[in-house]
DNA sequence: TGTACATCAGTGAACGCGCGTTCACTGATGTAC
DNA sequence: TGTACATCAGTGAACGCGCGTTCACTGATGTAC
């Protein structure tokens, strides 16, 4: 008889709202994106009133801030699950992120929007979660560049795989029959042009 | 006596509305990025009521549509002037994308966010403008790429200055004393990628 | 085991806001004669 | 050159909406004795 069961479908005390609320927070958010994420819509999707809501987050912002920290911790965890890091190859990183972005569109929009962006830069969970994303991306680079090379070239691979996901989220482009194989084909090409297989060094 | 002179600062007909009110749009978009266009503070920024607009766009989607098509316009155009296109020289297009792009990070937004998306694809102007800008890409890789290589090129290209551009007008990272350097080195980067200078041809 | 009570987690009603849009209107303009 | 009138481009008031948030409240829970 725990709280967790799928239990008696309503009570006066939920039991666990607060995971409740940032469930349909996330569902709201691929719905419609990040300006369809409102207090009013969570609740009622969860059949509780508004002012429940406020007993868990002090408002607005702060759910955004929750559901972003797990979409960080979730990005940053894909990434280190890629099997890039071990071998320096860049690609499966590389894909590991844009198949996140596709995954999650309204919540990487959440997380790469400029309107919580305030508030999340005042967030130090974020902070370090976005950075150990980062130190994903860096590490598998430095095991192919010298390490003054290493900054310029992670934001060139953060570039690419962040501008090739947006333009798939947001529809700019018809991506065609195989998605995937398109996205590989374009990752493929920032390989080529980093500096260690791009210059004489493989025909040397 | 015209009636664009700098001239009496309030008429009943007001002379030039429809710019006018395409003008403070355009501000407010600066101002406040996308979600910050409003029909009523377009208006009262004119100095004029809001129903007043209505004899000119047929509504908010439609001030959105004329907005997105004058950046379209202005973005093929600086693309076109890059002396890219001439040279075969990728850079100094890339360079013209990401400067437009953090002049106008509204009207860029705007241009490339989802907020309008349906609209602009129903309209053939934008559809045309932006496939003419698209071109202007192509054009410059064709002189360096065989044709089926073309379009997974001009893809990772737009990917690339596309992230670039998002992640610089969305403060996504500290940009450091020379932002325009920064810039020019990530675009290298891309340039080196290139399957004309990545393979063995620059050395055979 | 039973009861008093503090605490916690909900409720409905309400406030004030800004928005897009519609309506019936009026003032200004320009054209026909 | 003067006047009637159609047309155009504004106006203020109003509708209905959904929002974030606050308030005073009540029902449920769990702990001390």
């Amino acid at each position: 008889m725990t709280s967790n069961e799928a239990g008696p479908p309503s009570r006066y005390h939920h039991g666990d709202l607060r995971n409740a609320l940032l469930a349909a927070g996330r569902t709201l958010l691929e719905e419609g994106g990040p300006t369809a994420l409102s207090m009013r819509e969570i609740a009622r999707r969860v059949g509780v009133s508004a002012p429940a809501a406020y007993h868990h987050f002090s408002g607005l912002d702060d759910i955004a801030v929750a559901l972003a920290e797990r979409g960080f911790a979730e990005l940053a965890e894909r990434l280190q699950a890629a099997p890039s890091n071990a071998k320096g190859q860049l690609a499966p990183a590389g894909m590991a992120y844009v198949a996140f972005a596709r995954k999650n569109p309204g919540l990487y929009r959440l997380m790469f929007g400029e309107g919580f962006h305030t508030a999340f830069a005042a967030d130090d969970r974020i902070r370090s979660l976005r950075s150990a994303a980062y130190e994903v991306l860096k590490a598998g680079l430095s095991k192919r560049l010298p390490p003054d090379e290493i900054g310029t070239a992670a934001l060139f691979l953060w570039s690419l795989t962040h501008g090739l996901a947006l333009l798939m989220i947001d529809g700019q482009f018809d991506p065609g029959a195989d998605p995937d194989a398109l996205v590989a084909a374009v990752l493929r090409l920032s390989g080529k042009g980093l500096p260690t297989s791009a210059g004489s060094r493989d025909h040397a």
